[in-house]
DNA sequence: ATGCCTCAGCTCCTGAGA
């Protein structure tokens, strides 16, 4: 089985880099983050004709998230039960006995903005949820754009953008906190490239010199952790004219023995 | 560099992203 998860900045506008990637990467589940579309614009059909069961939860002109699965998704959920939250940010399914978290997490501008408050609001809600989750479902799978940096080996900067938005020890407490709850980070469960990220700043050449951040991330749980077998990003979809300004990252989970 | 790029929208500038 195969998850992948991938902010593509305007389902809109990359749509059609989207259907190009699932017929080169015919994943299992795909999660997309920021469609910047309202539900009554997303492309279902578009979807559907190429074999896959899509979710949907958006919001006009910011975030927004959608789940696509070649099985369809049961007991779907929109957002984080008992979080009041005006943004559409999370969207969760069960697939093929897997419970899928596709989530956009909050910005948060800068440290001290209201922005960042919302942040810390919103991540503690998740925690409490997502610890709820586990023990309902104890395979599950919690991926998408978290907008934190685990530490300076995610940063190309580290020393430029020490204590920066994504890079904060506040924002990285709670990262260290979901590990806490029995998740894994399935990029680190394997030899990665040196300097491996998945977004780089549209501005200045990011792409070109390797600038970048890695703060999209696929967390198993305890339970799926020994069938992980693969987790890779893939750079190639940012080599696109007009591409999203992250990358899609994949993993590979083997079938239960 | 508060400046660099991209996207949405009450679109010819502004706010937001990261």
């Amino acid at each position: 089985m195969k998850l992948a998860t991938w902010n593509v900045n305007s389902l809109g506008v990359r749509l059609p880099q989207v259907l190009d990637w699932l017929a080169s990467n015919p994943v299992d589940v795909l999660a997309l983050q920021e469609l910047k579309l309202s539900d009554d614009k997303f492309p279902a059909d578009a979807f559907e004709a190429i074999g896959y069961h899509p979710q949907w939860f958006g919001q006009k002109t910011y975030n927004g998230v959608a789940l696509l699965s070649r099985t369809p998704a049961t007991e779907v959920l929109k957002n984080i039960p008992g979080f009041d939250d005006e943004m559409a940010r999370v969207i969760t399914g069960t697939v093929d006995g897997v419970r899928v978290i596709g989530a956009y997490f909050p910005n948060g501008q800068e440290p001290g903005s209201d922005k960042f408050d919302y942040k810390m609001e919103w991540l503690t809600a998740l925690r409490r949820w997502v610890k709820d989750e586990l023990t309902r479902h104890p395979q599950l799978v919690l991926m998408g754009d978290y907008n934190i940096t685990f530490d300076d080996d995610d940063v190309w900067d580290p020393e430029g953008l020490f204590e920066s938005i994504h890079c904060t020890e506040e924002e990285r407490y709670h990262l260290r906190a979901l590990i806490a709850l029995g998740l894994h980070d399935s990029h680190r469960l394997f030899a990665q490239p040196p300097k491996s990220f998945s977004w780089w700043d549209y501005r200045d050449a990011g792409f070109r010199r390797n600038r970048g951040l890695r703060i999209d991330h696929i967390l198993v749980s305890e339970a799926l952790r020994p069938r992980v077998t693969a987790c890779e990003i893939d750079k190639q979809p940012r080599k696109n004219e007009r591409p999203s300004d992250h990358a899609p990252v994949v993993v590979e989970i083997a079938p239960a023995a």
